[in-house]
DNA sequence: AAAAAAAGGTATGAACTCAGACCTTTGAGC
DNA sequence: GCTCAAAGGTCTGAGTTCATACCTTTTTTT
């Protein structure tokens, strides 16, 4: 009872203190909330000095980053006032990648975050339903499950899910909330663009969104819950399925 | 719906990609950990190499943040064989300096915490109990809640009831889960070392403490997440109250 | 007693990151 | 047209972090 660490909790309670090298994590971020649909085709990022601000990166670090996002061709960049950086193509899966092979660590990451999923997205819709919202957070929850319905191409769908899901994350307020649902949707828009998957039952998942935001909306927490864990269930028994 | 980027999201979606310096992390990872009771007072440190590893730091940083604890007077340090860095003294939470006032940001920040918690924990109590535990698991479990239950200073009896929700996570199996715990339980504790707050209801604590470790034995996810629910809705109470 | 092993201690040069200043381009407003 | 402001582009020196050796101390093993 004293002189030993207790059973396995420092094995999982110490975590890697950072992932890899700032720059290459700006890219990562960046990268993440162009395919997820955040900074559409089209749009136009913050200025570098604001962008670096909320990275908490240097600008020198943050261009860097913008340079291999710039190489890569998703985004273009101009000078002068009423310039910046504009995102000019869909940024793809960084799996996608021929057939590079799924490796262990990354399944199993893979499943955790499904894991985790179940636990967090219900938990955000319980939180969102529970809130008092404003009339244009209403409409930016009716507007996002409109998105999603009417995404004809599988791509676009995949993505306007993806906001949908952020949406509502969005809608608790809570920044660890936010943040665990955007990690977690970003594992399973890798997952989807890695695995090739029929998107069936697309009638049944948008069934689901607009039960979902009619729960949120109308406050039943318990119901918007249940809801999103039965939405998390069916797509997370399809992907378990096709990852063994 | 095409040149702006949609909302809010961008505010939200983008977060730091990294706090401070690698080696203030590291101090303040394994400072948590000690103070979080995973590795008590009397316990060795695992071997340097080891430890960098984990936190995938490169061993002269580990070492400046241990070069810290030691001189913070926090762990010793012995060469040789055998030798290694014994925790000698129990690591107090950063925020008791003084009159220290607690910033906006810091009762922002925790009072997100608390929204997070209840989340995060009765979902973490939900996946335990539906996991198929081992015996050294109930076991672990147990061990954890009697501990709790028998601990007589308030210091410790925070640090038992934070090992408790610790290894209630640890149950899930989940990477993820348990990182979310940990955060979590390391900001309440840092509220419990800042607030002047007589630990009212302790027996009410441990009823639910029992009440729970009973349902993920046997199995009872429901149960287990509704006694976790009423749990976190306690603490908060309180201490929503005392930061206003 | 000698050798091996397991720890911490030291050193070095390369790579990364930072903060801050300064330059250049371009659109907006007068 | 001139000027200003808002953007990206460039430069530099200091501070961090890294990987990789190699050294020293102590215990265990033979």
């Amino acid at each position: 009872m004293t002189a030993s660490p207790a059973h396995q909790l420092p094995e999982v309670v110490l975590r890697p203190v950072r992932g890899h090298h700032a720059f290459e994590a700006c890219v990562e971020q960046l990268a993440r909330a162009i395919r997820l649909g955040v900074y559409p085709v089209g749009s136009t990022l913050p200025p570098e000095r604001q962008l670096a601000e909320r990275l908490t990166v240097s600008r020198a670090t943050l261009r860097e980053a913008m340079a291999a996002l710039r190489q890569a061709g998703l985004v273009e960049t101009t000078r002068g006032r009423g310039g910046g950086t504009v995102v000019t193509r869909q940024a793809r899966s960084p799996y996608t990648r021929r057939v590079s092979r799924i490796t262990p660590a990354q399944r199993q990451d893979w499943l955790d975050a499904l894991e985790f999923r179940r636990l967090v997205e219900p938990g955000a819709a319980y939180l969102a339903a529970s809130a008092d919202l404003r009339q244009d957070q209403v409409a930016q929850l009716r507007e996002a499950e409109a998105t999603v319905s009417s995404a004809a191409r599988p791509a676009d769908h995949r993505q306007a899910d993806s906001r949908f899901h952020l949406t509502v994350a969005a809608l608790t307020g809570s920044g660890r909330t936010i943040e665990a649902v955007t990690s977690v949707q970003s594992s399973l828009h890798e997952m989807l663009g890695s695995i090739p998957v029929l998107e069936a039952n697309i009638s049944h998942s948008h069934r689901q969104h607009r039960s979902l935001t009619a729960a949120i909306v109308r406050g039943h927490p318990d119901r918007a819950r249940r809801v999103m864990e039965e939405h998390c269930d069916d797509t997370a028994a399809l992907l378990r399925g096709l990852l063994g």
